[in-house]
DNA sequence: CACTAGATTGAT
DNA sequence: TCAATCTAGTGA
């Protein structure tokens, strides 16, 4: 009995040194919403199913913030059941269903309310799994290819079968999902423009401020802003 | 309770 | 340009 007791303590020890060793810390996700969205970019996304390992590095963000942002499911801090997890404690991941048959994924920022959704991914490792995840939970009879795996936020969740099961997870200490460092993104090659899928009307001015952040020149980007890319390059 | 619109995607 | 598909949010 005693024995057995000590095997598991080992057991945990060596899970926790592991996990210190390639997660992103509890300390990385404490950063106000911009500071971390645009620092999410290059980050390695990396999901573990039935031991397999998929990976992908972020290239497009955008960031929902709980005071005036319309267009936030957090706006004015109004915490509902479907989105407590944008309160929780940052680098806690917010899943939520959208137009009813899709997913999105979030991850908590400082900030009461604010998290930053991710948007797109390019495929790095475990390619042919997203693939077929992606052909299983998409409704389309087509062939997808790697180009459009991860290029929009529901189809980043479908190539990493993310849905409401991972929704609240704690990003710091979990053995199926995790962000790794892997690239580092110089800040003049982040593009600053406005996010998408907002309605006007309805959210008013906050449509329009610059909350999507993509990396100049990926290709897997959901949608490029070629007006606000070539201001950078007069500046 | 009835009704509306949505942080999307894929087909026409 | 439009349908799919369903729930949170709103108002009676």
């Amino acid at each position: 009995m005693k024995r057995r007791s000590l095997d598991v303590v080992a057991v945990q020890k060596k899970t926790k040194t592991n996990l210190t060793t390639s997660h992103l810390s509890d300390a990385y996700y404490d950063h106000d919403c911009f500071k971390l969205a645009r620092s999410l970019l290059g980050k390695k996304i990396v999901r573990k199913v039935n031991d397999r390992r998929l990976a992908c590095k972020i290239v497009e963000v955008e960031s929902y913030l709980a005071n005036d942002d319309k267009s936030s499911h957090s706006y004015q801090h109004k915490k509902t059941k479907r989105n407590e997890a944008m309160f929780m404690k940052p680098g806690t991941l917010y899943v939520y269903l959208t137009y009813g048959m899709y997913h999105c994924m979030n991850i908590s920022s400082k900030g009461d309310g604010d998290a930053v959704l991710i948007r797109a991914a390019e495929p790095m490792e475990g390619v042919d799994l997203m693939l077929q995840n992606r052909q299983r939970l998409s409704k389309s009879n087509k062939l997808f290819d790697k180009g459009v795996l991860c290029n929009g936020p529901s189809k980043l969740c479908q190539a990493l079968d993310i849905g409401l099961k991972q929704n609240k997870l704690n990003l710091c200490n979990s053995s199926e999902l995790w962000l790794e460092e892997f690239e580092r993104i110089p800040e003049d090659t982040i593009v600053h423009t406005k996010r998408i899928g907002l309605n006007v009307k309805r959210v008013g001015e906050w449509a329009m401020k610059p909350l999507r952040f993509y990396i100049l020149g990926n290709g897997f980007v959901s949608k490029k802003d070629y007006n606000a890319e070539k201001e950078m390059a007069v500046k």
